[in-house]
DNA sequence: ATCCGTTGCGCAATCGTTTGCGGTTGATAA
DNA sequence: TTATCAACCGCAAACGATTGCGCAACGGAT
């Protein structure tokens, strides 16, 4: 049982391929009457174009590849979410693309989008991709990429960002500004530059406050696991921190029980905060305070670019590194000084 | 700077491009002089096969859809893994396609696959899909077809599912081994296969167990946020219960901080088991005893066998109904029973 | 009766590869 | 010297669709 092809429907009508392509684009070209049997015909024998040969002659197919460097539950899924909220009434569809942490299966994913023609890429580094190696990999590619979150320093590409920096500074801030002094950070792979970015504001946030900045409270965790490590050696020190900031979800699930489970009572004894996408914070008893990282928005912003890449006239635009607000919002484990107004 | 085609190699060189075609694959008809020289030459003006014309001709492609209901973080980031791990080596690449929980949206995914003539298809099914429409939507696909997790009843394709009547059974059983006189469930959409089966296993060691069903102690959430509800509900009845069954992840997550809120102690007061992917429950403090619902190995055991269905001649094989056992981890939200030997 | 403009459809090239088959070399055996 | 046979390579037809162009038929205007 064969796909019926267009030249089948031609041929059953005693017409040529040509007027059959034509008469179901509603092309002026083809009279009502034949029009109408041919689409009567097509649809009895089922016909539906082979989007390969459509493809192949329009030499570009209506996929995007999104290469990320592992699919984890965290922000992922909802960047997933924002990338098809736009992308599918745009008639396009996602190719999933993981690296798994590994720049020579990134390298392989960047290749596949190539031989394949598809409309444009989405990219996100693995942790282990040096900069030099991220640029050649996107110059060699002849197509728009945009990348998004897990970004390279000073790449000459689109790229849509949280305001890292910005948003741990935020962070602490708040922390700072709530009364706390001795303040922990728990952070990810220090080989990342959103690490080192909200690294960065973390500190600056600490050095703006008078406040100096102790070795021992910031902590790097490659995992979940290995941030519940660090949470328990941090809540044993002889002073503990009266207040922790936590990069990330995945810090959060690994770090967060452990301080539960310490005994020190939140928000009493110590605040936390975090940077998160917004459903695990409200997941714990207590809540955790957080900066917005909307990843649903990433996503879409990213996709939103792409878009504008793909269907301008590509070779006109100027790289445009794009910064997403991130939102602070306030629940159980932060208590807010009332300020005293003048 | 447009690509090159296997056409320029073969300009550039002044041969055939079949000949081309045939020394890239080494075919045994070229000479060893030439076929190097067309390595060679075909590397330098780094020519790549034009995936759609190749695909055109051989008549289908290295693609596999994944239609799924909606991109969640629980299940589906594991289950993703399962099919990358099984599909990536054998040069399959994977398509999502989200129904967003319609039905519509789900049969333009199928149809999607069908006009792109992809490898194959795995799919699991939207909460609202009637059973009858979703046998007439994959009948309709002339394609090897695996569905998972979410099912139907009684269709006639293959599929890949948790035990799940098996696994609400043993976990409803252990607590009831346990001591535990008056069990609460918390389930998740009752449209769902999967809830009614769960349901139906936890009825089932009840009634094995000469308990008797109490329809009060049984909630339906269709999310987190209702799970939050149910619980709290549950929390506050005249006489609590003394152990809890939650059917999922998602529940979980709603459900469990509302009961630490609650003050009630676990598991000294109330026993806690779910049926978890893994991760979850050793994110709350105490953790959770779960049955393990293997996402991964779902995924995986899908994934193995579309392929299988792919490279056979799939008219052949008769549908295969597989069952993925659930592994007990008991870890803190539980208390054994220290059973005496005789 | 001639010219012109529509209308309606077919012809054939094209997208980039693959592959069956046929044809040209040169060497070897008869 | 001639038949035989590898070894090598080119020709052209596919795969299934799209599209510029040509051309017949027909009606109306001159």
């Amino acid at each position: 049982m064969k796909r019926s092809t267009i030249k089948d429907v031609a041929n059953r009508l005693g017409v040529n391929p040509s007027t059959v392509s034509r008469a179901l684009k509603d092309h002026p070209d083809i009279g009502q009457a034949l029009r109408e049997e041919i689409k009567r015909v097509a649809l009895e024998m089922k016909y539906t174009p082979n989007q390969m040969a459509v493809q192949l002659r329009q030499r570009q197919r209506q996929l995007v590849g999104l290469v990320i460097p592992e699919i984890t539950m965290f922000f992922y899924p909802s960047v997933i979410r924002g990338i098809e909220e736009v992308l599918e009434p745009r008639g396009y569809q996602l190719v999933m693309l993981p690296s798994n942490e590994s720049p020579a299966r990134e390298a392989q994913n960047l290749k596949f989008c190539d031989e394949n023609q598809l409309a444009g890429v989405l990219i996100s580094f693995t942790r282990h991709t040096l900069p030099a190696d991220g640029v050649s990999l996107l110059s060699d590619l002849d197509m728009p990429v945009v990348v998004f979150d897990k970004s390279l320093p000073d790449l000459p590409f689109d790229s849509v960002m949280l305001e890292d920096e910005e948003a741990a500074c935020r962070a602490a801030r708040f922390l700072i500004d709530s009364g706390c002094k001795r303040i922990g950070g728990l952070f990810g792979s220090p080989h990342l530059l959103i690490t080192q970015q909200r690294l960065r504001g973390f500190r600056r946030a600490l050095s703006e406050a008078g406040l100096l900045f102790d070795e021992s409270l910031a902590r790097f965790a490659g995992n979940a696991a290995e941030a519940d490590d660090c949470a328990r050696e941090m809540m044993t020190l002889e002073i503990v921190p009266d207040a922790v900031f936590m990069m990330s979800d995945e810090i959060v699930m690994g770090a967060y029980p452990a301080i539960l489970r310490s005994g020190i009572d939140i928000p009493g004894e110590c605040s936390v905060i975090c940077i998160s996408d917004g459903f695990i914070p409200k997941c714990y008893y207590p809540e955790i305070s957080y900066l917005h990282h909307d990843g649903a928005g990433i996503g879409r912003e990213a996709a939103l670019r792409l878009l504008d890449l793909i269907e301008s006239d590509s070779s006109v635009m100027i790289p445009r590194q794009q910064m997403v607000h991130a939102e602070l919002v306030e629940l159980e484990s932060t208590k807010r000084i009332i300020q005293s107004e003048d």
